[in-house]
Formats: C-alpha cells, sequence, structure tokens
DNA sequence: CTTGACCGTTAGGTAACCTAACTATTAGAC
DNA sequence: GTCTAATAGTTAGGTTACCTAACGGTCAAG
C-alpha cells in the first residue's frame, strides 16, 4: 500500500470530518444543550467520573473540563460529589434532572440522524457501519 | 430496517465523529492554519470563490467567512477582487504565499494521518474507504 | 513533618462561531 | 427613469469552548 494513496486517503477523511461535525452542530443547534454539554454527560451516563478523567476522555485540558462541569452544575444536569477516599477528588455524576435532559435530547437529534440514515442504501448503510470500529482505531492510534 | 437499529447506529457515528474532531483539532493544533483556516484555503485551493459561498460550502455564516477572510487576507495568504460584472460581489482567490503555506500544512498533517492509517489492517482501511462515499451522501442529507 | 506530586479551581486570553444592524449595489415595478 | 425591494458584504457586539499559567488544598514518602 503506497504512502501517496493513503495520503489522498487522509485528504478526503479530513474533508468529509469536517462536513461531518458542521452537521452535527448544526444538529445541536436547537437550544438545549451543546454539542460539547452532550458529550460530556453522555460520558457521565455511562459511569460517573472525575474531573481529569472526563478532560482525558473528551480530549480537553482540566481547566476546560471544570468549567464544563461548572456550567451543567449550575443547570443542576449533573453534581459535584467530593471523594471520601481522597478529598482532592471530586467525582461527578448525573443528576435526574440531568439523565432526563440527557435522554431526551439524545433521542430527538439521534432521530434526525436516524432519518438520514433511511435515506441512504442499505449498501451504503452497511459501509458506515463498518468503518465505525476502524474509525474509533484510527482515533486511538491518532491520540496523544 | 428497524429505526431502533439505527437510533443505535446514530449514537455511535456522534460519537466517533467528536473523538475524531479533537484528533484532527490536535494535530492541526501546530501553530500553522488552524483548522478552520485550512478548510477555507483549501476550498479557495479549488477555485476563487465568492463570500458568500465560501460561507455556504463551509457551513457557516456569511459574517463569519467574512471574518476568515479578512483573517487570511492579513495573513496575505488570499486577497480580495472585485468582481467586474457586480460590483457588490467580492472573490476571495489564493495568493502564491497562501498556496505555499496550505500546501505545507496539507503535506504535513496528512502525512500524520497517512502513518495511522498504515496502523490499520488493510480490511479495516478497506472499510473507512468505503464508507467516505456515504458518510458524503449523509451530510448532505443532513444539511439545510 | 516536610517536600514533592497530584487534583481541581481561578484568572486571563483567543478562535470561531452567532445575530442584528448597517452600507452599497443591483434589479424589477410602475 | 425613478423608487423600492432584494442581495452582497461588512461592522458591532456577544457567546461558547477551548487554551496556558498560576494557585490552594490534600496526600504520600522519606
Amino acid at each position: 500500500m503506497s504512502n501517496i494513496e493513503n495520503l489522498e486517503l487522509a485528504g478526503s477523511y479530513r474533508e468529509i470530518l469536517r462536513q461531518a461535525l458542521y452537521v452535527v452542530r448544526s444538529i445541536d443547534a436547537d437550544g438545549e444543550l451543546s454539542t460539547a454539554q452532550t458529550s460530556t454527560l453522555n460520558m457521565l451516563a455511562a459511569a460517573p467520573q472525575r474531573i481529569s478523567l472526563i478532560a482525558r476522555n473528551a480530549g480537553i485540558r482540566v481547566p476546560s473540563a471544570t468549567e464544563q462541569v461548572t456550567k451543567l452544575a449550575t443547570a443542576g444536569l449533573v453534581e459535584r460529589v467530593p471523594s471520601n477516599t481522597d478529598f482532592r477528588v471530586v467525582e461527578v455524576r448525573l443528576t435526574t434532572k440531568g439523565r432526563q435532559a440527557l435522554d431526551a435530547a439524545n433521542l430527538r437529534r439521534n432521530k434526525t440522524m436516524a432519518q438520514a440514515f433511511e435515506s441512504l442504501s442499505a449498501h451504503e448503510l452497511e459501509s458506515i457501519k463498518l468503518a465505525i470500529p476502524a474509525i474509533e482505531k484510527l482515533n486511538e492510534a491518532l491520540s496523544p
């Protein structure tokens, strides 16, 4: 497999990613939860996390994670729970309100996207399904 | 094909896109050209464009496109050329310096990505290649 | 019990978007 | 032909989500 081929692939890959991001952002611009807030909440939906882990998982710095959490906490969607084994650590977890808001936002947005999926052929749909794990792996390979 | 299945697909698709965004952004954080600047320049590399088309193609509003162009023009990477058929219109085109900067940035960044592609199996690589046109179509389906 | 590492917050700054309001030009109606 | 409505782009002002640097509190190891 030639390097030049991969270079071109990288170019188109980049380009469709950029487009896809704007698309997702415009779907998320419905005034409920921003894209960043949603992804933080989605992370917390799986399990409570300390600030530093939120940052690491989201690919952002700790102060940015603090900022996100503060915003969400002010809105009552998450709560800070001081760890009782290490008093430096703050665990962040979804509140009931947070889970409801997240579920509602996810449902509506994923519905919009699922509709678009239906405009694809079965073959095209399949190709996206197959690519997801590969892209996941690629993301990891490109992470620090 | 069930809706529920598509809903789940939408969720994972969203998630890997988010991750991919951070990855691309971190590759682009090399101080040369920002991700947004690069994508504007890439668009202009194909052909000169008026401001409103830059905005439309990039999925942003006209004032944001003006801002981007102003920034690039200040850096000497693009130039505004007033249309001589319609004096309201401004055509924006790459300067030589702009083309050089773009080529250099693209090469280095795509090289980084191409390296990561090589950590994938031939099968995984193929799945990404196949997915690109499908994602492109999906992007269009989700655009306003 | 002190020193160094670690966790999170605060302070201050920037890039990239947005909406609303403006200017200049064009095109269409009468 | 002129007046009006639409269009192209800019300006002004604001927000979000990131960043780095500097700080305070807590833990762990010598």
